[in-house]
This record gives C-alpha cells, sequence and structure tokens, in this order.
DNA sequence: GGTGCTAAGTTGTGAATCCCAACTCAGATG
DNA sequence: CATCTGAGTTGGGATTCACAACTTAGCACC
C-alpha cells in the first residue's frame, strides 16, 4: 500500500532493463551490433533511424554498458570510435532470440524468418526453451511468474 | 542497395515484434498481465501509467493478440472489460524471462530478483537456454546470430 | 600551411508522443 | 431519479522524434 508504482518499478528487472533497452530503435541498434555492424553511418544507413537519434541511443548503450566504444583507423581517414557489443551486450542474444521467436510465430511475414539462431560450429538451428536447475525441459505453460524476494508486497489481483 | 532500411525492418522478426510490443509502458503492461492484473484500474494503480497511454496500449495489445477483452461482471456493478492473456500474450513468457535475466545479472537492483520463474507444479527455479533440435544445451557465445531466408541482401559491416 | 575529403556527429524546426489533472459516461442500485 | 464506480476522454504543457541542413576534426596532397 506505501509503495509507490515507481519503487515497485525500481526493483522489477524487467523495467530496469527496459530503462536502457527500451526506447525505440534501441533493441534494433543491438540487433545491428549483432549482425557485425560498428559504425554510426552504417548503422544510420541500416536503420533508417535520425542521427541525433543514434547518437542519443548509442550514448545510452554505452553508458548502460552493453556497447563500448573502440578507435579504428581507416587508411588516408583520422581516428574514429566504433561501437561493438560488450559481454553483457552479447548476453542480449537470449532476448533478440525470444522476439525473433516470437514474432516468427505470431507476426510472420510472409517471407520466411529473416533472422535465425544456429549452432556456431554446425549451423543447426536452435530455439529457446526453460530448463530445470537439473536439466529438464519445461514447456511454458508449465513455467510460472512469480514475485521474488526483491518485489514489494501489494500481491496482484 | 536497392532495399530500404523500411523494407528490411518489415522482414526483421524483432522489428515486427517491436511494433507491438516497442513502445514505452508495453511489456510493462504485459507483465503485469501475467501476474494476473486484469482491470483498467489495476493496471493503472500498479503502473502508475497515464490513463490516456493506458488506453492505447491496452488498444494496441488486443489488436496485436496479445491480449483480450472479456467481459466482466462485479456484483453491484454493471458489465465491463477486463484483458487477459491470449495463446500469444503468453508466449512472451520467453521475451520478458530474457529480460529478467538480463537485468538481474547486469542491472541489479540490489534486493534481490523481483520476478523468478519457477515450474509451476514443484516451485522449482528455471532458466532460459538455447536447446538444438537434438536437445543439448548450447552455451550464448556458441550460438550465432544470422540473416535467415527472408532477410533482404545487402550483407552487414 | 592551406584545401579538400570523409565519417561522425550537432543544430533547428515542426510533428508526434507522453504526462498530469480534471472531467465525462454508462449502467446498477437505492 | 440520484448516487456510486470503474473505464475511459479531453485539454494543456513538456518531452521526444523525425528530417534536413550544417559543423567539425584531422589526414592527405599539393
Amino acid at each position: 500500500m506505501s509503495t509507490t508504482p515507481r519503487e515497485r518499478n525500481a526493483r522489477c528487472s524487467v523495467a530496469r532493463s527496459l530503462e536502457i533497452l527500451g526506447e525505440k530503435w534501441t533493441l534494433l541498434v543491438v540487433r545491428e551490433a549483432f549482425f557485425g555492424v560498428t559504425r554510426f553511418a552504417d548503422f544510420r544507413a541500416r536503420l533508417g533511424i535520425a542521427p541525433d537519434v543514434l547518437t542519443a541511443r548509442l550514448e545510452t548503450l554505452v553508458e548502460g554498458g552493453v556497447l563500448e566504444r573502440r578507435p579504428y583507423r581507416d587508411a588516408g581517414q583520422r581516428q574514429r570510435d566504433e561501437y561493438v557489443l560488450t559481454e553483457a551486450g552479447g548476453q542480449l542474444k537470449t532476448v533478440l532470440a525470444a522476439f525473433v521467436e516470437w514474432g516468427d510465430e505470431y507476426r510472420p511475414s510472409g517471407f520466411g524468418p529473416s533472422v535465425v539462431y544456429v549452432e556456431e560450429t554446425t549451423a543447426e538451428p536452435v530455439r529457446l526453451a526453460f530448463l530445470t536447475e537439473d536439466g529438464r525441459e519445461l514447456q511454458p505453460d508449465e513455467v510460472a511468474l512469480v514475485r521474488g524476494p526483491g518485489a514489494l508486497g501489494d500481491a496482484a489481483a
């Protein structure tokens, strides 16, 4: 009762993730980073994003520890920065994979999936699944979402 | 070269998912729906979201097939609509789980996880993992993200 | 040592979105 | 027919977004 929505959100992992990742374009920038795009002009060309917005997104991704700036130097050019995924950024693979699976299933494009996850060494297709600690696979409907220890009172419904 | 960013995005599952889910508040509304919240006033109270924005989000979630309106009737009250997850909405469990795991790992709140996924029957904790088709678990760095058959040319980088 | 080239941004303006508070609306009940 | 309640509208000011034009910093070449 005495907890505000704001306090509750501060303790919710989803909300905290979305603080960094939830703005328009952000996850698309991350997706392009996974495809190997690193430079401002390439992000811009591939996404069609306004340069000021791209600047802002790259900045929050760097501040949030998802990307890091790395200097590079093309022949005959001055030194500039490019943006590469950090360890934390690389772990967003599951987030993107979840969106890909959901989008392919429930928002089909009619052209087949545009993104696929495969095992790196064999190119075998891969899927996301819930596993118990002892390695059994669970179907999504066998999994319950519950408020954890960090949650504040106020049971829903 | 002849493909615009707009066309590429139309074929990207991530982008198509984000068309429905990518606006501010949307995934938080879905999270609350997973916790069992169904009514306008409860979404509003738990999230602190402006009523006009909530109206808009519920509308796009219904149109996108994530929620469905269901009439209910409290004693002494007139009939109203509540919002419940559809089958497609239920499948967003993996998306939320991915955000929860990433947020708990890389954006810790200091209070412990506020959301946890457990096996429904045993309350045993659960995690997300990549599986090959024959059931082997892969670490995220063994999984590659590649452009699939529905993607348009223009290799990145 | 000044000129041109290029990638990476800024700046400026208008449109769209968000936030907040106050108000409306529709029916069940007295 | 007056009241209560939950589910929205409506109006405004502030923020964010989009699009285009402009700026900037250094390397190369002369």
